[in-house]
DNA sequence: CCAATTGATGAACGTTTGTTCAACAATTGG
DNA sequence: CCAATTGTTGAACAAACGTTCATCAATTGG
């Protein structure tokens, strides 16, 4: 076990995961352009400086912010799918929670949808990243609806790959869906019929 | 017949309505934060003084456009899911124009999608607009499942108000899909499974 | 304690933003 | 032709934008 050598100037004064979150949150709740460096600065508790330091300028920090909200947002959110009992009820208790939480939170919907929305078709660097996270939803319902159909709970003559492709868009429909006017109500009726057609 | 009185001062140089339509078109790619008055007086080929004589700041010119969209590309859209004929199958071809616009043109999606997204929770002026699109994109296939219902189509014992909920929010996560890099095939399955899940 | 190194601060910078307005052009009414 | 009215022009504006940097503070090595 050799010597730490710890490095010699200045240490930091604030965490940079918490201050990384901050700034997600913001991103998160007003968008890239909509969101300007006194807000992060803000939110951040932090100053210009001390942003450019450590993030680099203000797309630099919203490429992390998005690669954070994907390592920690939506990986949390998957992983529920693939707790031990029945995959379809895991599955059903993901979309319940999606369509539950625009009353509570201030309708941000999903980050990384606003992102793809936004920004993908014209800036590469965001377009890369939310496609990686992209993909990784889309894998965890195919995971998810193979266990499922192992577990007899789908017909062995669905198409799973088809159906984790539907279930990674119906996704998408119900984080927009949610950030409209849409009820509870309606919203319910959405993911009674897309999981009518899983069966 | 009355005597035409004309207005007193000079006439208008730029026809309002194709200026409204440029707008529109910029708005649709860009998005609102990201669209300057720059942009818009270069692509409306008229000076901000015009801007603001004929539409209002920008804010009030963007209102404007999104109605202009609803009352324009939305209603032609829909308009195709009232012709004659098998109604599953003008609705079938709907959708499949929805999956077949990104490649061709530039990836920009629906303006009322975009808008939900980046305003909608924050803008009531935008959330008031596009909630009266949404709602007429609904009716249409409410309307649109009614008459397939009549003609057998689809089983009656289906709840037709629950399935045009949830066909607007699939239309919904196409336009987001189709914004990411999901490419024809992908998107086709999702197309397919809603199908399926209409019989 | 002193040099070297690195983080923190926030005033200041040059752009870009959305918006205004005085000057000008075109049209109508008389 | 002259007054009245209204659209057009584009320079100019204040405010907000993202970013930089000289100055200071804290830590390490010797």
């Amino acid at each position: 076990m050799g010597i730490i050598k710890l490095p010699m100037g200045r240490n930091y004064e604030f965490n940079r995961e918490e201050t990384l979150n901050k700034a997600m949150q913001v991103f998160w709740q007003k968008g890239y352009k909509a969101t300007s460096m006194k807000d992060l600065i803000d939110e951040m508790g932090i100053q210009p400086g001390s942003i450019y330091n450590s993030f680099g300028d203000k797309h630099s920090l919203f490429l992390e912010a998005i690669k954070y909200y994907g390592d920690v947002v939506t990986s949390n959110a998957l992983k529920s799918l693939e707790k031990e009992g029945s995959p379809l009820e895991n599955l059903h208790k993901f979309f319940v929670e999606i369509i539950t939480r625009p009353s509570e939170k201030k309708c941000r919907g999903c980050l990384i949808v606003n992102s793809v929305v936004e920004l993908a078709p014209h800036d590469s660097g965001t377009a890369d990243i939310v496609n990686i996270i992209m993909e990784k939803i889309e894998g965890s319902f195919y995971n998810c609806l193979q266990k499922a159909q192992a577990m007899g709970e789908i017909e062995n003559n669905k198409d799973i790959k088809a159906l984790s492709r539907y279930l990674a868009s119906s996704t998408h429909g119900l984080l927009v869906t949610g950030k409209s006017n849409a009820s509870q109500e309606e919203m319910q009726d959405v993911v009674n019929v897309i999981f009518e057609s899983l069966k």
